[in-house]
DNA sequence: TAAAAGTTCGCAAACGTTTTCGCAAATAAA
DNA sequence: TTTATTTGCGAAAACGTTTGCGAACTTTTA
């Protein structure tokens, strides 16, 4: 089944069913409706091969994220799939596993018009950026979300990072906390500096000298930042507050914590940046900065698609900023300490 | 850049280089290192939509799934990820929202060879599965996990439900429940019934009778879940035990028991179907009937291959258990009731 | 030594679209 | 009426691959 039994059936020319088709105005409405009332009829379906062969446009775009089990990227990708759907794109998923072979293997593999732009949270080993300039020159837009690339001249959704963290550490000195730790991820991922500097930021505000002790940065095996966790939280000077600035060392802590019978927030109050659903059902519940996810995919997604359609040119640095906002709950409760 | 500019760098026909490139046995091993040497020097890529045109094949599936923002769904990707790199495919994704028109329009925009072939878990609307037959018909494999069609003739990975439904049932009962309640899905998924008929197998076997009054069917909105509960938890005859067989229905019947000041486990203990990787920092921790969604995931997508491969044939009704495994937490803990 | 078989490659026809160009016929302007 | 312009459509050349077939040359077999 294609074109050509199309228009065949029809006594009309391959060239003018494709156009009725594609609702060409050289079309004449009552052709075009035979058209339509035929291709219906015959069950026929586009092949979206040759068309983006001969078009070269895929109506496809890469969302390339560095895990997919975490609330907060699967939220991005709803909303991206939001505007996905209503542009008729076709999504495409890569995960990277904050592995930058692999982000860098995509990257190539992405080279060959596969898609027309990408979507992107860059991986957390990532700390050279030439698999995506190049990718970039080679005409493909990307538009980066959350764990964006300064370096790249381009557009990128992110949160009032340095705005969270600094929120994030004044909440916990308002709730009585003075040793205040700082639980992150690696060091040259964007957000994860930024968060850090709202961190200093806010210390330095309340007259709190930052003491490295109190700082863990976390990789991405579980064990090892319990066991940085645990140490920190066993050492002479605990910390009585800390600020994750990732989900997953809030976790790590509860665990930590349950295990060495440390009560939270009585001795430890814990604020973290989370997309959980269920922060409230948590044992307590815990204080989170979330993150406007699902908007941040829809943004995303919509500014890509300015690019596509020609209403934004390449090379516009633009950042969209969206604001986290604060949740408290028991997990910084203020509590009569001794 | 193409396959032609290659050729005259090389001063070999295209026929040739295509051949080098795809290791055709056809070509001498000198040929193929000084193709492959200048394709790599000129950043060479292959068109995949000019491939897939001549070859009718995509090197693409396509997974859809009734929503991403859940563990479940999202291990399941992961293990379905794994597989297709490790096969150099792609993976589109599609998201119904258990919504039926998007499943039907997503089978029949699949019908054009898009994709070599579709992984898929049915949206809880569906009962009617003509536009999947059709998919079949088409050519396109479909190969099920979790939420089958038991009415067509393919391949689908599920887990054991009707004795995790059995073994959930018998737990509470073990626990001292003798009022258990059904929190469950809509009826006429494959899922819901098994895990339902393992429930009233093992109510039987217990010599409880089925008191329509302790069944919950959930929706998917998520207040009329919770007043649903409520209902049943504020009835005269209130269930002492709770099979949730799914996870939404755990979470609302958590957030019911706050708001109603009822205490997990002593006046309700709950066990429910999940892949949350928090049931542990629950407050209290909940008793799960995990299913081993990475695995599902990956078994998955091996039998998909095993289709295109030619290595099985379609219309073979296949089906692949694997074992969901219940963990005992204080959700379910043996109370001394009053 | 001739025939057969094997090796290495090129020609050209697909694959199913889209689009440029062109050409009639119909309509509008002069 | 003649000359432009518009409207509706068709022929054919792309788009970048893959592959059946055959040519030329080399090696083996009879």
């Amino acid at each position: 089944m294609n074109i050509k039994i199309l228009a065949e059936q029809l006594n009309l020319s391959i060239s003018t069913v494709s156009r009725a088709l594609r609702d060409s105005y050289e079309i004449s409405e009552p052709t075009k409706a035979r058209v339509r009332a035929m291709a219906k009829q015959l069950n026929y379906r586009i092949n979206p091969y040759a068309s983006s062969l001969r078009r070269h446009r895929s109506k496809t775009i890469a969302v390339l994220i560095p895990e997919i089990t975490n609330n907060f990227f699967s939220q991005v990708i709803n909303g991206i799939e939001y505007i996905a759907q209503e542009k008729n794109y076709h999504i495409l998923i890569y995960i990277t596993h904050e592995d930058v072979r692999k982000e860098i293997e995509f990257a190539h593999h992405l080279h060959n018009g596969r898609v027309d732009g990408v979507l992107m949270s860059v991986s957390a080993e990532t700390n050279n950026y030439d698999h995506l300039n190049e990718l970039m020159e080679s005409g493909v837009p990307i538009v980066f979300f959350d764990r964006i690339c300064e370096s790249i001249e381009t557009s990128s959704i992110i949160t009032d990072d340095f705005e969270s963290g600094f929120a994030a550490t004044e909440h916990l000195f308002q709730c009585g906390c003075r040793r205040i730790g700082f639980f992150g991820l690696f060091e040259h991922l964007s957000i994860s500096r930024k968060r850090y500097e709202g961190y200093l930021a806010a210390l330095k505000k309340y007259g709190i000298n930052k003491d490295d002790d109190l700082i863990v940065r976390s990789g991405n095996d579980i064990a090892a930042n319990e066991a940085a966790i645990t140490k920190v939280l066993t050492s002479a000077n605990k910390p009585d507050g800390a600020f994750a600035s990732i989900e997953k060392m809030a976790i790590a802590s509860y665990n930590v914590c349950k295990r060495l019978d440390i009560d939270i927030p009585s001795q430890l109050k814990l604020i973290s940046f989370s997309n959980l659903e269920i922060s409230t059902l948590l044992n307590p519940s815990l204080t989170t900065i979330t993150q406007p996810a699902y908007e941040i995919g829809k943004q995303a997604a919509m500014q890509l698609f300015r690019y596509l359609e020609k209403k934004l040119y390449m090379n516009r640095h633009e950042k969209i900023v969206l604001k986290s906002s604060l949740i408290p709950r028991q997990s910084t409760k203020k509590t009569h300490s001794a």
